[in-house]
This record gives C-alpha cells, structure tokens and sequence, in this order.
DNA sequence: TGCTATTAACTGACCGGTCAGTTATATAAT
DNA sequence: ATTATATAACTGACCGGTCAGTTAATAGCA
C-alpha cells in the first residue's frame, strides 16, 4: 500500500557491461595494494566496484586472473611511455634521460604507483609467470629504451664509454631505492622535492665522486 | 605380542626446548621463502622443523609472531655486520666502501637472504610495525655506516663533496636493482660475476659519465 | 505506442575446502 | 610423582567459487 504510487523508483541495480572490467580492476588495485593480494577479499573488491561478487565471476575466471588482467591493464601504459620517451629524444640523449628521470621521480611519488610492482615482488615466488611477464612487458622495454638513450649519447660523445648495464643500473637503481625507502619503509623521502632529488641523482651520476684535478 | 621383546626402542619424541626456536624460524623462513607468507601453511613450517604444528604454538604465540620473531633473528646480524665493516674502515674509508659493496655483491648471490626483504615489502601495507621495525634496525643503521664512511671519505679528501644523501642512493641502489632484476625477476644476472659488476659500479661510481677534458 | 518474449546482466544464498589456533591426552625427563 | 614437552584430533571461522533464480534492457510484434 505504501509506495504503490511511485512508479519513477530506480532500478536496483544497471546494467553496464562496458563500464564493469575496468571498475573491477581499480577497486581490486585498491585493495591489493592495502591488504595484500591473498588477505584482499573479493567481496570487498565487488562491494568497492559497486556490484556483487558473483558478476565479478562474469568478467574474470578467479582471482588471479583479475590479478594478471591488473598488472597488465596498469603497467603496458607506462612501458609504452618510456619507449615513446625515448624514441622522441634521440636528438638529444642525455636531455632525454633527464626528462625520463624527472618524469619518473615525480611519479614515483605516488603510492599506488608502485603499488603493481611491490605486488610483483611478494607474488613472484608463487606466481612465476606474473614476474616473467612483468620482466620481458615492463622492465626489459625500459631497460632497452635507457640503454638505446646511452649508447646515443655514448656515439654522438656527450658521455664517455663505460659498460652499457652499469649505467642503466647507475640510472634506475637510486630511483628504486627511494621508491622503496618512502613507500615501503615509509621513510622520510627526498621524493618530495623531485627536482632536487634529480639534480643530485644527476651531479653524482655525471661528474662522479672523483676529485678533479 | 610381536615386539614386546624389543626394549631398547628409541622414543617417539624428544623434549628439545633448547633447540626448538631456532629449527622452526629456519623452517619458517623457507616456507614463507617459497610461498609467501599467507600461502605458507603452519602445519608445512612444522613438518619441516620436524615437530607437531601445534608444539609451535609452545614456542610462539601466532603466525605473524613466528614471522616478527623470524626477521628479528634474521635481520640484527647484519645490521651489526654493517657497522662493523663501517668501523673497521675508518682509516681508508674508500676501500673500505669498496669491500662492503663486493661483500653484498657476492651475498646478494644467494636467494635466501633477499627473502626477508622480500616478505617486508609484502608485508609492509598490511603490517606497518614490521617495515617500522626493518627501517630503523636494518636499512638506518646501514645508511648511517654509510653516510660515515662517506663523510670520512670526502673529509679526508679521497672523494669530492657532494649530496650525502645522492652519494647512499648512488651506492646502494644500483646493487638493490641488480638483487631485485635476479631473484625477482628471474632475469639474467651480472651478480654471476660480482667482481666485475663491482669493477663497473665503481667505475662508474668514481669517474662519472662526463667527458673528461 | 504499448504489450510480450527473450536474453544479458546481476544477485543472494550457499557449499566445499582450508587452515590458524585449541584441547585433551600422552610421553619423556627429573 | 610431578612437570615440561609433545602430539593427534578437533573446532570455528573464513573465503573462493558456484548456482538457481531475479531483474533490467531490448527486440519483435500487434
């Protein structure tokens, strides 16, 4: 008797076939990333994503599978923009490899950035599919993009030789380092001021620690 | 009837409380090692330690207990190897650099010892006061032994100043990276031959990349 | 322009299995 | 005889995944 009288309610619920797979994988990012991939719920993930558990089951066959479907929906981007960033730079490799340097430091301050990748690691030993793929889809790529930036740099004289490896390592691992140090160990982070992170990331990687005559 | 004529059997079990402790931590890393530490089953640690899961609980309080008490033990020795080493190379605080960083070469070789860093970073969202724990008793320590030898080293003129901070990310990072690209990663690894991935380092560490006049 | 049939999208309730932790009991050591 | 050490058997809760049934949207037809 009530409510006979209010024929516009709105539905209980839509469809929206189109929208969910990506819904789905941002709440799921969310919860990885606080709890954890086996801790994650995937009630909590379907009550983030607006729907219930069981329409996730529609769209990905397990948990895993909404796990892969994550790391590669977030993480093709970024190793596509570092071969784009490359590819744009060979005129000037060194001034490259500043802006990719600058680029990452100021992504890297943000925590569901690294979310994926800290994922990675505690899951690579159960998983070993999801650290290959992570390897030849993300890390190979900007490995190749820094090292054809090097070499550019090496041939056209605006950096001495020194062994190829070396530098790309010279290069990413000080980044990783302060990735890690903030966000993991929650450390007091020179990520706050990128700029002046890189200035010095560069001062050291440039000049050395050598003195000059 | 069969064998009442056998005294001399040996018992069944053997209180071992002495002993205990160690035995199921060194399980514990293994199976925490291989599966993670949600995916590691108490019933597998004790097996492997050879006792009853429930004798565990004798011993330690909960999972997460085996798992504190676990990086604890595991964790304090080379902190104090580290200040040690600091120490020991006051007097030539370069070379002294220079043997700490081949030491971690040649230990980041085995799997086994990245493990607990890897069950940090992990952890770290889920359980704060254990990456708490890892900053100040592991990686502060290590920083500052470090930033000393650092600081020796400039002071006394065998490196030019700069950015001590930078100088630490430069030093520990690119060895970070190569640990993370091979145990990880599964990727090919220059840690197979760490003299001359320490050679490259300093290489690159000391002269920098500049074109030297 | 409504009514009906059909399908795609979705849900609530449930099941089977797993596993951390507990309890009742037994055995070694003293 | 007593106590510390150990186990086997058990419990309670949780959670990934399934399924029978429901609802929204749509296409066909009058």
């Amino acid at each position: 008797m009530a409510d006979t009288a209010s024929p516009p309610r709105q539905p209980r619920w839509r469809r929206r076939a189109q929208a969910r797979p990506e819904e789905i994988l941002d709440a799921a990012l969310s919860e990885f990333t606080a709890r954890g991939f086996d801790a994650a719920r995937m009630e909590d993930i379907a009550k983030r994503a607006g729907l219930s558990k069981a329409a996730i089951y529609l769209y990905f066959p397990s948990k895993v599978a909404v796990l892969k479907a994550l790391i590669e929906a977030k993480v093709s981007p970024l190793a596509r923009q570092a071969q784009a960033l490359a590819a744009a730079g060979a005129g000037d490799p060194l001034g490259a490899l500043r802006t990719i340097a600058a680029v990452a430091a100021h992504l890297l301050q943000n925590a569901e950035l690294i979310a994926v990748p800290r994922l990675v690691i505690g899951l690579s030993g159960r998983f070993p599919e999801i650290a290959e793929y992570y390897r030849t889809h993300v890390v190979e790529i900007a490995r190749a993009a820094l090292s054809s930036l090097i070499e550019a740099a090496s041939a056209q004289g605006a950096i001495r030789n020194a062994n190829k490896d070396a530098v790309v390592r010279a290069f990413i691992g000080p980044l990783i380092f302060e990735a890690l140090w903030t966000h993991v160990l929650q450390g007091e982070s020179a990520l706050r001021d990128p700029e002046k992170m890189i200035e010095h990331h560069f001062d050291v990687l440039l000049k050395g620690l050598e003195v000059r005559a």
